[in-house]
DNA sequence: CAATTTCTTTTTGCATGCAAAATACGCAAA
DNA sequence: TTTGCGTATTTTGCATGCAAAAAGAAATTG
């Protein structure tokens, strides 16, 4: 928004702030888990002043509910937040497409097919962990093409909601092999600037993502299992 | 059972941020205004501590600016900033019409078409300030009856940035004619349960609004200049 | 006289202190 | 064992204090 200055050092509670999202986002802070202040701000090694503030961003954000004199709790999704996130996410990201499909300059596209094999060649090698950078490139680059910052940054606020579930998850080889198969369309619908088709491959897309990560919620309910 | 209570007395940095909100929102405190943390903490009467924790959350909705050693300033939209917020709202307003044709109950019918009315009354008497009101609450109903808490939310928070343009932008006969048409045609969609039908007036009655907005921005910059 | 430098004041950012609320603990009674 | 109650400890929430950065004012120089 009217960006001024994009400063290179941020502030403490910044630095704060995004380093509790990663910890929420990759699970190192479990759902459901409190935040107590004192804790967190021996580990962080900052006072309690900037850590509260970054609690608020966070709260902000919805990646932790705060509770009135009883502190901040990372979110626990139920299965209906999980439905309600997806489609939300999959009407944002569904826009993406389509806006990018109508916008992405050629030297994008040459970049997101570059960026597409390079994940065929993690999925020939099963390497699951670079399959999953290079799938979140891809999907930035499509909405960094979709040349829509207040969408860009909507989206990723509200999937980092629900990213430590759709890491976690464990896809089969079935689905996986679904999920490459739609990569592939993607990269047709884009070089074809088809925008609608964009849209129908991305939102399916998602809905496979949703209904492998409702498994995982639904299998892990009662007994949350460590990242690692 | 970790069931959240409804919160009796809101924090006092949550009553500050809703105070600082509904001024940013309502023009108040203008784009571009520096918000002095002294200053406003005697306003408020309130120390810095929760004043500072809701300019941060503040921040995260997209409302403020936050200059590294400098404050926060209310964020001031370019003509980009807006055509890239109506655009992402008219996605929102589309999928909440969409699923609100489709899930809304008879009574909420029945409700809406009567705060329909009641603004058809307004219009009759070229009462503005009610009919904003029961505009408000008519789009405010539409989101209810989708059913998805995430996406209200979501449309809220984004809808606030432009909510102070939106608010001060003069409709002349003509729009004002053209929006009461398009709410009927709302109303129509909704007893049809028409989904693909109430997103396509939603989406063009955003657009329109959206040009109005784009007026008022255009005629306005230069007048709204950065205070010293 | 303009421009730049130095000094003063203001403002921000973070740490700390203190009161109130919540939690944990102990112990007696059912 | 469980339940209820009173007390001690912890934790949160807000106010205040202090150092560093920024803004403003005065002085100096070309």
């Amino acid at each position: 928004m009217a960006e001024v200055i994009p400063i290179s050092k941020s502030a403490l509670h910044d630095q704060v702030a995004q380093r509790l999202r990663t910890m929420l986002v990759e699970g190192s802070i479990r759902p459901g888990a409190k935040l107590n202040e004192r804790e967190l701000s021996e580990h962080l090694r900052v006072s309690r002043t900037p850590l509260r503030e970054a609690i608020k961003v966070l709260a902000a954000e919805g990646l932790v509910d705060l509770l009135p004199n009883r502190g901040a709790v990372a979110v626990q999704l139920t299965e209906a937040d999980v439905l309600h996130t997806f489609e939300l996410l999959a009407a944002l990201e569904g826009l993406s497409g389509e806006l990018a499909a109508r916008r992405i300059t050629d030297a994008e596209r040459a970049e997101l097919r570059a960026l597409h094999y390079e994940m065929m060649a993690c999925f020939a090698r099963q390497d699951l962990s670079g399959y999953y950078r290079l799938n979140a490139a891809i999907h930035s680059a499509i909405n960094t093409a979709a040349r829509n910052p207040v969408l860009g940054s909507t989206y990723r606020q509200v999937n980092a909601r629900v990213q430590s579930l759709r890491f976690s998850s464990n896809q089969n080889a079935a689905k996986w092999q679904v999920a490459v198969q739609e990569h592939a369309a993607m990269i047709d619908a884009l070089d074809a600037h088809d925008a609608p088709g964009l849209r129908a491959v991305l939102v399916a897309h998602l809905e496979h993502k949703r209904d492998t990560v409702l498994e995982l919620l639904r299998a892990g309910t009662g007994a949350q299992r460590a990242t690692g």
